[in-house]
DNA sequence: TCCGTTTTGTTCTCCCGTTCACAAACTCCT
DNA sequence: AGGAGTTTGTGAACGGGAGAACAAAACGGA
């Protein structure tokens, strides 16, 4: 999934690990908002829907965080968490393709509230530039090169047709993109160094499908 | 992530096989409609993104389908993935909260070509119903009871605010709805037996951005 | 100060998934 | 018919993650 070529730093957190840190990033926010200051691991375990054992285990990649025998500080957690996957900086985001899903990806307010900050929509078709959404203007692809120069962006979001996506994921590579969110179908190559993320929204479906069709054959026997 | 009651069939297939059952067959599809008649498990391996001898070995939990020094017969192959999935019968679903996500995912022609068929599309907002999307016309929420019991709806999809995804989740629960895809924010309680597949565009960001971060650290070290 | 209680951090074990490697099986050519 | 070449299916080794269980550490009360 995810290719590395410079050298790993001291602390190497399991993709795993990776994966659950901005789930509990989301639950002691909630918390915070509610008024908690202190959490055991039970709780927020149980807030994040993970066993406290592999809450804690996770924990531990990052520090000792924690007090014992009273559990962990709601803010401090918070900032921590959150300094390791790098959402107390500014990311700059590209999205390509402002169809249906463009349309709501450039509307997704948890985008922004987590450091993402959409700088350009961009889309090959000609009869869109120009239009507003979500404040922002529909440019041209052709303007990418520019724009990823001028802010320094570092991650692209793909929802264009499946078609257009390897073509849309080599100029990105080719303009210095290293991190790509892929929501078009079929596989994207690209160089070693730069990290896919594919969301595929028909596999979920067909994923519930199996275990539903498995449900009623169960029933029936 | 899975809850599951009835007793297991006869084969029972790995979680992490059938999450790429559906990404074989979306490449044989395009391999049948490319004219290609037979394909080696490499090449098939190549056009999923994934290793060829993982994939044999995926295979080989549905059956022995190909033929040695030859290879797998595309359309036959296909068939059989599809009818294990289940992905060959039609799966009725119902979609709650028509906001912007929810606009794509009725408009996603991805779902409709598998199996998949949007019999309805509701919102808690009055001032939405009777909205017409994708062809479908908006309907209240409370619809939902009697929409399920006349098309046997047994997979819903939930794209609503994360306040609203529980009690949501427990309506759909209520009226025999066993199987739901969540896009809402937060985590899903829901009794044994329902499955709840979670999709969250902004953890898979955080996660890119974790490792934009190291990547960056490695540079200037 | 000392003991009981609570909760973290970590070790250990088990299980699932990935990958290698190879025998079995099929085709094609001579 | 037989051998060379190709490709599947699977046994076995390996690595990583999940969960149980416990020692270490902090707090509170007497």
């Amino acid at each position: 999934m995810t290719a590395r070529t410079s050298t790993e730093s001291a602390r190497d957190i399991p993709e795993a690990t990776v994966a659950r840190l901005p789930v509990y990033l989301r639950a002691l926010t909630t918390l915070s908002e509610a008024g908690t200051g202190t959490c055991s691991s039970e709780a927020l375990a149980a807030a994040a829907g993970v066993n406290s054992a592999k809450l804690r285990k996770d924990l531990s990649y990052l520090g000792s965080y924690g007090t014992r025998g009273v559990g962990y500080d709601v803010d401090y957690l918070r900032y921590q968490i959150a300094r390791e996957i790098g959402v107390t900086q500014d990311w700059p985001v590209v999205i390509v393709g402002i169809g249906n899903l463009g349309h709501a990806l450039a509307n997704y307010s948890g985008f922004r509230s987590r450091g993402f900050r959409t700088v350009a929509l961009l889309d090959a078709d000609p009869t869109r530039h120009g239009e507003m959404v979500a404040g922002i203007e529909v440019q041209p692809f052709d303007d990418l090169e520019s724009i990823v120069a001028e802010h320094g962006v570092a991650i692209g979001v793909i929802a264009t047709p499946a078609v257009a996506a390897q073509a849309v994921a080599d100029r990105m590579v080719a303009c210095g993109i290293t991190s790509i969110l892929n929501f078009a179908a079929g596989v994207l190559s690209v160089p070693a160094g730069v990290d896919v993320r594919k969301v595929d929204l028909s596999v979920e479906l067909q994923v519930l499908a199996y275990h539903e069709q498995r449900k009623a054959q169960g029933e029936l026997a």
